[in-house]
DNA sequence: ATAAATCACAACG
DNA sequence: CGTTGTGATTTAT
């Protein structure tokens, strides 16, 4: 598992890969950011992860934008158990811009009644953005909640082109 | 292995 | 508004 970072606008986000893809992905520390970090560490990169990192600053800059991404990375999603994956596959169904209620999650991956446990599985989910958790709402359109802060969700739907009820 | 506690929901009175 | 019905995960026996 190699950790590399993304500078972006919004600060520098860290990208975990397995061998198998990308494994996580976490948010800045702090929204400023963008400071430079100490020293680079030089880690060692083999030629396929280079170019999965290339696939994944252009992913997450292009969804910092509100825009959708033009390709992804391989996800390497082994860490989720199988509900979990089967909410994940859902969210990356939801189109920039649109929105889905936990309601239809649940919905979706057959069990209508299970809406809480989809709540839980976007909390789990380890990559925000790529996988849009941000755009799962309450059913009357509150915005429940976000692994990576409340603002910072309410922010990415503004971009998005998405009204949040207040 | 089993049970209780927790939760980023939803529906109802 | 508070309550209650839910299902998966996590934590504690």
């Amino acid at each position: 598992m190699t950790t590399l970072p993304i500078e972006t606008s919004d600060g520098v986000f860290l990208a975990h890969y397995s061998d198998a893809g990308l494994a996580a992905l976490g948010f800045p520390a702090s929204r400023a950011g963008a400071r430079p970090k100490p020293a680079a560490p030089a880690v060692k990169v083999s030629a396929s992860l280079r170019a999965w990192h290339r696939l994944t600053e252009r992913a997450v800059n292009a969804a910092l934008g509100g825009r959708a991404p033009a390709a992804l990375p391989p996800l390497d999603l082994s860490a989720g158990t199988d509900f979990q994956r089967r909410v994940w596959a859902e969210l990356r169904k939801i189109e920039t811009g649109a929105t889905r209620s936990y309601g239809d999650i649940a919905a979706a991956v057959g069990n209508p009644r299970a809406v809480r446990a989809v709540g839980g599985a976007c909390g789990a989910n380890p990559i925000p953005l790529l996988i849009p958790c941000h755009r799962v709402l309450a059913a009357d359109g509150r915005i429940g909640g976000f692994s990576g802060g409340l603002d910072r969700k309410r922010e990415l739907l503004r971009r998005e082109g998405v009204a949040v009820a207040g």
